[in-house]
DNA sequence: CGTAAACGTGACGATTTTGACACAATCTCA
DNA sequence: TGAGATTGTGTCAAAATCGTCACGTTTACG
């Protein structure tokens, strides 16, 4: 379950947020000034803070560059909340590197679809070492490759490949991408050398390297096809 | 460079929109009606679409259902553009998915800070690949290892094994448990490959080796010695 | 339809990686 | 101190990996 923190001295519209977000099985915390925002926040390390500017004892903006100096905090998606028509503080914030603005007074229901779609954007990537994707799955550690539970050898430059691939599901990979991030080139113009091991690959996981798709004058694409 | 598309039939807000992007180093390109967002956008794959719903030819909102049914699309980020005051388009963009949402008139410096905070959210996150211990750096994804700063090229192998020392920092390792674990070796007994592979793997992080430590009889242990 | 560009494919040779082996060095224990 | 066990070291050859090349196939455009 997600946590948000709501960092805001008005205590209706903390607890009018805090309803609504846990309406949708959303946990939620709160901060009634700057400084026990920031502390909150680097205690707890919520998934997404919802920042008031106008916070007794350190104001909004004050609290969001101490969260983005902090390694711990600094990829936590902040939403601000201003007092309606303040267009220099939405450009400031935003320039500040806030992740998305809102004005009071504001729809709960779109409060809580804005923070639902932030929070859908900054899923923490899992951090263990093993990947799965539909059939396939992958150790980072070991680098080893099952598929529909059967071991594929791959070799490192291999694996290499189809990681990138997985880890950006959906995306389309732009060659000059690809031979960039798997093999280091700085001058991708003339390689053929992607397109042979991409033939390696395919063979190697046979049936289910439907799942790698050309995209013709662009790349490569992972999909999960069932 | 990024790629924005702009869906708008509105010629002088596309022109507005594109000056503005182009300014800030963003390409653009443009589609004035929905049926032609559509293949714009399967063919040219932007990084993010700005998307007016009042399009000739097909409404902005069934153009943003097909764009997330077709797999090579559905991760594009989409940014809405609709009339002020529309508050039930805004909640019916969001609820479809839609990732922002802009009325009009919009500020221009608000629109390019909401697209660069959208680009910037979309960007692949940087998985958690990079292990740091001390003096060490290791990226699962691309297998580098640096020392002090310095690249080191090590084998697969070589990675791997000093991965599994690296990852369990202070707890000494035991030789069979490496060799299955690495070499993946049901009998490890008279096995001396390990140690040819530690051999080679000191040798080549040179001084800093002293950081992986022989206990004998048992095996290695990886102290991080500043 | 024809053509050029992009991608797929098979084959080859160079390079790298790997594990085994024998000898050397170190450690531990009686 | 001596002996045996364990680990370090250098070398070798086989296997694996890799990138290039030329030709084949597919795609997209005029």
């Amino acid at each position: 379950m997600h946590q948000v923190l709501i960092a805001e001295d008005e205590s209706d519209i903390s607890e009018l947020v805090s309803f609504n977000l846990q309406r949708e099985s959303i946990g939620t915390m709160w901060a009634k000034d700057g400084v026990e925002a920031v502390e909150m926040a680097q205690k707890e390390l919520p998934n997404l803070i919802i920042l008031d500017l106008m916070l007794p004892r350190r104001d909004g903006f004050q609290v969001f560059k101490e969260l983005r100096l902090d390694a711990r905090t600094k990829d936590i998606p902040v939403m601000m909340l201003t007092a309606k028509a303040q267009l220099e503080d939405v450009i400031t914030g935003l320039e500040l590197g806030a992740d998305d603005y809102l004005t009071k007074p504001f729809s709960p229901k779109e409060m809580v679809l804005r923070v639902k779609a932030l929070l859908k954007r900054s899923a923490p990537t899992p951090t263990a070492s093993v990947i799965t994707r539909g059939k396939f799955q992958l150790d980072k550690n070991t680098l080893t490759c099952f598929v529909d539970g059967r071991k594929i050898d791959l070799t490192p430059t291999e694996f290499k490949l189809l990681l990138l691939l997985i880890e950006r599901e959906g995306q389309p990979q732009n060659r000059g991408d690809i031979l960039r991030e798997v093999w280091g080139y700085r001058d991708t113009t003339q390689s053929r050398t992607l397109d042979t091991h991409m033939k390696r690959l395919r063979t190697k996981i046979g049936n289910s390297s439907s799942c790698i798709v050309t995209i013709r004058g662009i790349g490569y694409q992972f999909r999960n096809i069932a």
